[in-house]
RNA sequence: GGGAGUUUAGCUCAGCUGGUUCAGAGCAUCUGCCUUACAAGCAGAGGGUCGGCGGUUCGAAUCCGUCAACUCCCACCA
C-alpha cells in the first residue's frame, strides 16, 4: 500500500540505493544485443546545471527504454580533466592562499592539482544520481586515469610515426592569461567597441608622410613594414624602396606593395606587425620581413624594443594614444566596431602570436569522418547540422595540440642533449630511442628532457567511445568488440567540431568505423524569456534546488515537455510543476484502484467488459504512436502521448467507466484487468519518470528480491480496431452532450436522468450502459417521435433528448439550431463547390474525392437532422 | 562578407509525401463545481487571415520567388 500523499522526495533515493544494490545499471556483455550511450564528460570539478539536467534525462530515458526492450543497455559514465579550466581554477584557488604558480615546480603544482581533484572531482557524478541516471557506475572513467592517458599517449605516438603529427613555429591563438595556445575552435570572437587609430609614419628623407590606421597602435613596437596597394593612385608618388619611421619608436622600416591591402579601408596604408597579427605574417612571410615579438607570454611589453617595457597592454594602448597625441604623430581617431577574440576558458581577449607548437594534420583523417556523416551511416539529428559539420570538414585546419600548462597528458616528446628529439610511450623506450639516435649508449635518463607542454583536453576526450572501453590498449578485448559501435551520442551543437567531429575522425582511424550510429543535439537551456541561463545574470536555478522541490521525476518530464531535437529550450519552473501534478495524478489513480475490493461471485458487467475492450485499443494505438515517435527521436512527442493516455483517456475515461459505486465491489476480471493496465502504464511511464513508476509497480503485486520494473518488458501494440475507436468517439460526445445539458439547466450529478435517442446507424447501442453509467441515467429510451418537451443535442445524425418535464426555451432552440445550420449550409456549400469543379473531380485523386463525397452525404444527413428537430419544436 | 535555421492561439511548440488528423497539443486564461483518488483536481468555454506580398495548382500553413524580423554557425579588412 503506498502513501496517502504523493510526496517525492520520500521514495526517490530508495528507489536508487535498491537500483544500485542490486547492480540494476551494471552491464556485462553477453548474447543479447547491446544498446551503448557514453556520456559526454562532464568538467570534473563541475557542477550540475540546467544543460546537464537536460542532456543527461534524454539519455536516460533511451538507455531505461533500452532495457524494457530487451537490449543489453550500457550507459558509461566520467569525468573530463578538463585541463586549461580545471588548472584555471587551481591557479585562482592557491593564488587566494597566497601561492604563485610561478613559484611552484611542475610537480608541486600538480600535488595541489590533485588535490583538489580528489575534493571536487566526481561531485557531478553524484548529483546525476539525484536524477535518477541509470549508468554503469563500475565502468566510470575519467580522462586522465591511467587507461586513458596510456591511451592518449599511445596515440600520439602512434600518429607521430605515421607522420600526422609535427612540431613547428605558427601564429596561435595565445590566451595572455592561462599563457597557453588554443585552437582556433577555443577563440569566441565577439563585437566590441574600439578605436581606430590614424598614425602619421614620417617618410625618410622627406617631409611628407603616410597615415596609417589601426585599432592597436600598441603593436606599432613590432611593426617591420608598411604596405601599399600597387594600384592605389594616392600613392604613385611615393619612390620604390622608398623607408618610413615607425612613430615613437624612430625606427626604418620599408613599404612594400601588395594587393592584399584594401585600397578603401582607412587610408589604404597599412602597418605590417608579422608577429601579432596573422595576415601580417603572411606578408611577412611573402617579402621576409623582420618578425619582432614584442609581449612576454603574459601580455605584457617585453624588451626587445626598449620601450614601454614591462607595461600591460590595454595599458600601454593608452599610453601610445597619448604619447603620439604628444608627439603630433596622431592625425585622428575614430570610434570604431570590430570583431575581437576571446579566449573561451578565461575571457581575456586573445593574442596572435608565434611559438613553438605540437599539431596534427587533420585532412587526411577527415575525409572518412566526413564522407560517413554526409551518407547518414551516422545520422546527426535534426540533420541540419550535416551542412555545418560538412562546412568545417571539407575546411578543416591543422588542429594545435599542445598547451602551455601542467593539469594534462604531458607530451612524450623527449629532447636530446646535443639537439633533436624522441617521440616515446615511456621515459625507458625514449631513452632507448634516444641512445640510438644519437649513438651514444651512455646516455641517461637525465639527460633527457621531456617536452614541458601537455595534450588540449579533447586529444583525450576525442577517443572516449574507444577509451572507455580500453579498445586503444587492447583493441581486440571484449568489451570493445560487443560495445563498440555505441549507439547514440547525446550532445550539444557547440562542440560538434572540438567533440563529435573528432571522435567520428579517431573511430574511423583507430577502429576503422564510426564511434555511434546516431547523435542527437539537444538545445541550450535558455529562462523563460530567451536568455541563456548564466552566473552573471543569476537566472540559473540549481537543478539540485527544484529536484529537491518537485522531485526528480518532476524535474525529468519538465525537461521533456518542451525540447525537441536541436531546438532551445525556454525552462520556466511551471514546467517543474506540470511534472509534479502529473506524478501526482499517477499516485491517486493508483490509491483509486487500491481502494477497490473484489467481490468473488460478481460477475463482470457489460460495462466494465466494454471498457476494459475499449481501453485495450486505446492503448495499442497509444503505443504504436510512442514507438512512431521514439523510432525518429521526438521524445518530447513521445512523452506527450503518454502524458494524455495516462491522464485523459486512462484517467479521465477509463477509471471513471469502472470505478465502482461507493463503497461497492468490483469484480475480479475487471480488477485483473485494470491493474494489468495500471501495470503497462507504469512500464510505458517508466523511462520518463522512473521512481513514481517503480514505487507503484512495486506496490502492484508480489516482486522478488532484486526485481525492478526497470527490466519489466515494454509493452507492444496490438491490432487496433478503428471502427470500435470511432463508435466510442460517438458514445463521448453523446455524454459531452448530457454533461452540457447539466450544466446549463444546473443539474448536480448526483440527480438521474432520462435520455431518449432517435436511433439510427450513428447511434452508438453498444455503449449505452457506459453513457447510462457516467451520466448518471435512470434508463436510456429508443424513441421515434420528436420530444419538444426535452433539451436536445445532435451527434453526427443521432438526435439525443432529456427529458426536463418543463417546457424549454423554444426560441434560443431554434436560435442555436438556426446558427448551426447556416453553418453547415455553408459548409456544404463550399463541398459543392468543390464537387461540381470539372478540374478537381477529373484531376483529384479517387481518395480525395471519395472523401469530398462523404463529407456531402454527411452534411446532408446533418442538415437534414436539425430541419427535423426545427419542424418539431413548431 | 558567406551559410543555415526560425516565424502557426497569450506562452512553448506539433503539423512527416500539397487534399477529413487541417487549422492542432500542452500550459495559461475565463466560467461553473470542495461530485468520497487527485482543487497538484473535475466539467465546460473562448482564442489564430499559419510573418507580409506575389506566383504555381482544381486545391497551399505545406511547393517556388521576394521582402521583413529574429536566432545560430563560419570567416576576421588593419
Amino acid at each position: 500500500m503506498v502513501a496517502d500523499k504523493y510526496t517525492p522526495q520520500d521514495i526517490e533515493s530508495k528507489w536508487y540505493e535498491y537500483w544500485i544494490e542490486n547492480k540494476l545499471f551494471h552491464s556485462e556483455p553477453d548474447a543479447r544485443e547491446p544498446y551503448t550511450i557514453v556520456i559526454p564528460p562532464p568538467n570534473v570539478t563541475g557542477m550540475l546545471h540546467m544543460g546537464h539536467m537536460l542532456n543527461n534525462t534524454l539519455q536516460d530515458v533511451l538507455m531505461r527504454r533500452a532495457r524494457q526492450m530487451g537490449k543489453n543497455a550500457c550507459w558509461v559514465p566520467g569525468t573530463d580533466h578538463a585541463s586549461i579550466a580545471t588548472e584555471a581554477k587551481v591557479v585562482a584557488k592557491l593564488a587566494a592562499e597566497g601561492i604563485n604558480k610561478a613559484d611552484l615546480s611542475r610537480e608541486e603544482f600538480l600535488a595541489h592539482a590533485w588535490e583538489w581533484k580528489e575534493k571536487h572531482g566526481g561531485i557531478i557524478l553524484k548529483q546525476l544520481r539525484k536524477l535518477g541516471a541509470s549508468c554503469d557506475w563500475d565502468r566510470t572513467c575519467f580522462t586522465m586515469d591511467e587507461a586513458r592517458t596510456e591511451s592518449v599517449i599511445r596515440v600520439f605516438c602512434d600518429l607521430y610515426r605515421k607522420g600526422k603529427i609535427y612540431r613547428g613555429v605558427r601564429m596561435v591563438n595565445w590566451d595572455p592569461s592561462a599563457k597557453t595556445a588554443l585552437s582556433d575552435e577555443e577563440v569566441i570572437y565577439k563585437e566590441s567597441q574600439g578605436k581606430l587609430y590614424y598614425l602619421r609614419y614620417i617618410v625618410e628623407g622627406s617631409d611628407r608622410y603616410l597615415v596609417v590606421a589601426t585599432t592597436r597602435p600598441e603593436t606599432i613596437l613590432g611593426d617591420t613594414a608598411v604596405c601599399l596597394n600597387p594600384n592605389d593612385e594616392r600613392y604613385k608618388d611615393i619612390p620604390e624602396g622608398a623607408r618610413v619611421i615607425v612613430p615613437l619608436v624612430g625606427r626604418s622600416i620599408p613599404i612594400i606593395r601588395d594587393e592584399y591591402v584594401d585600397i578603401e579601408f582607412g587610408t589604404g596604408a597599412l602597418k605590417v606587425t608579422p608577429a601579432h597579427d596573422v595576415n601580417d605574417y603572411m606578408l611577412g612571410e611573402k617579402y621576409n620581413l623582420e618578425s619582432i615579438d614584442i609581449f612576454n607570454d603574459d601580455g605584457t611589453i617585453n624588451d626587445k624594443v626598449g620601450m614601454y617595457v614591462g607595461m600591460e597592454r590595454f595599458e600601454c594602448r593608452k599610453v601610445i594614444e597619448g604619447d603620439l597625441q604628444a608627439a603630433g604623430l596622431m592625425e585622428k581617431v575614430e570610434a570604431y566596431t570590430n570583431n575581437v577574440g576571446y579566449s573561451e576558458r578565461t575571457g581575456v581577449a586573445i593574442e596572435p602570436k608565434l611559438s613553438m607548437q605540437w599539431f596534427m594534420s587533420m585532412k587526411e583523417i577527415a575525409e572518412p569522418a566526413t564522407k560517413a556523416v554526409l551518407e547518414d551511416a551516422i545520422k546527426f539529428i535534426p540533420a541540419k547540422y550535416k551542412n555545418t559539420y560538412r562546412h568545417w570538414m571539407e575546411n578543416i585546419k591543422d588542429w594545435c595540440i599542445s598547451r602551455q600548462l601542467w593539469w594534462g597528458q604531458r607530451i612524450p616528446a623527449y629532447y636530446l642533449p646535443q639537439g633533436g628529439y624522441v617521440i616515446a610511450e615511456t621515459p625507458e623506450k625514449a631513452l632507448e630511442a634516444a641512445r640510438e639516435k644519437s649513438g651514444n649508449a651512455d646516455l641517461q635518463l637525465s639527460d633527457l628532457r621531456q617536452d614541458e607542454d601537455v595534450l588540449d583536453t579533447w586529444f583525450s576526450s576525442w577517443l572516449w567511445p574507444i577509451s572507455v572501453f580500453d579498445g586503444i590498449r587492447n583493441p581486440d578485448n571484449e568489451d570493445i568488440n560487443y560495445y563498440y559501435p555505441t549507439s547514440d551520442l547525446i550532445t550539444g551543437p557547440d562542440i560538434i567540431f572540438f567533440w563529435v567531429a573528432r571522435m567520428i575522425m579517431a573511430g574511423y582511424e583507430y577502429r576503422s568505423e564510426k564511434p555511434f550510429g546516431n547523435v542527437y543535439f539537444t538545445g541550450i537551456v535558455r529562462d523563460k524569456l530567451g536568455r541563456k541561463m548564466s552566473k552573471q545574470l543569476g537566472n540559473s536555478p540549481d537543478p539540485l534546488d527544484l529536484i529537491a522541490k518537485y522531485g526528480a521525476d518532476g524535474m525529468r518530464v519538465a525537461m521533456m515537455l518542451s525540447s525537441s531535437a536541436g531546438n532551445d529550450v525556454m525552462f520556466d519552473e511551471a514546467l517543474c510543476e506540470q511534472g509534479r501534478n502529473f506524478g501526482n495524478k499517477i499516485w491517486n489513480a493508483y490509491r483509486l484502484i487500491s481502494g477497490w475490493n473484489i467481490d468473488e461471485n460478481l460477475e463482470q458487467s457489460e460495462n466494465n467488459r466494454l471498457s476494459i475492450e475499449w481501453f485495450g485499443h486505446t492503448l495499442s494505438k497509444a503505443i504504436a504512436e510512442i514507438d512512431d515517435n521514439f523510432s525518429s527521436y521526438r521524445i518530447s512527442e513521445a512523452f506527450m502521448c503518454i502524458y494524455k493516455l495516462f491522464w485523459d483517456d486512462f484517467s479521465g475515461w477509463y477509471l471513471e467507466m469502472v470505478k465502482p459505486a461507493y463503497q461497492q465491489p468490483t469484480d475480479k476480471a475487471t480488477m485483473e484487468a485494470t491493474r494489468h493496465y495500471f501495470d503497462l502504464l507504469m512500464r510505458l511511464i517508466h523511462s520518463f519518470m522512473p521512481f513514481v513508476t517503480e514505487e507503484i509497480w512495486q506496490d502492484l503485486a508480489e516482486r522478488k528480491a532484486g526485481e525492478s520494473i526497470m527490466y519489466a518488458p515494454m509493452p507492444k501494440a496490438e491490432q487496433v480496431d478503428e471502427a470500435l475507436l470511432a463508435r466510442f468517439e460517438l458514445a463521448k460526445e453523446a455524454i459531452t452532450g448530457v454533461r452540457n445539458v447539466r450544466k446549463q439547466k444546473n443539474i448536480a450529478q448526483k440527480n438521474a436522468l432520462q435520455l431518449n435517442v432517435i436511433t439510427d446507424e450513428n447511434y452508438p447501442a453498444e455503449y449505452a450502459p457506459v453513457i447510462a453509467k457516467i451520466c448518471n441515467l435512470s434508463s436510456i429510451e429508443a424513441i421515434s417521435e420528436k420530444d419538444p418537451m426535452a433539451d436536445a443535442f445532435i451527434v453526427k445524425t443521432t438526435q439525443y433528448f432529456v427529458p426536463m418535464g418543463e417546457q424549454i426555451d423554444i426560441e434560443a432552440e431554434t436560435k442555436k439550431l438556426n446558427d448551426e445550420l447556416t453553418y453547415l449550409e455553408g459548409f456544404l456549400a463550399s463541398v459543392m463547390k468543390k464537387l461540381s469543379n470539372e478540374r478537381f473531380v477529373s484531376s483529384a485523386p479517387e481518395k480525395v474525392v471519395a472523401n469530398e463525397r462523404a463529407k456531402k452525404a454527411d452534411a446532408e444527413a446533418k442538415i437534414a437532422a436539425i430541419k427535423e428537430r426545427l419542424e418539431a419544436l413548431k
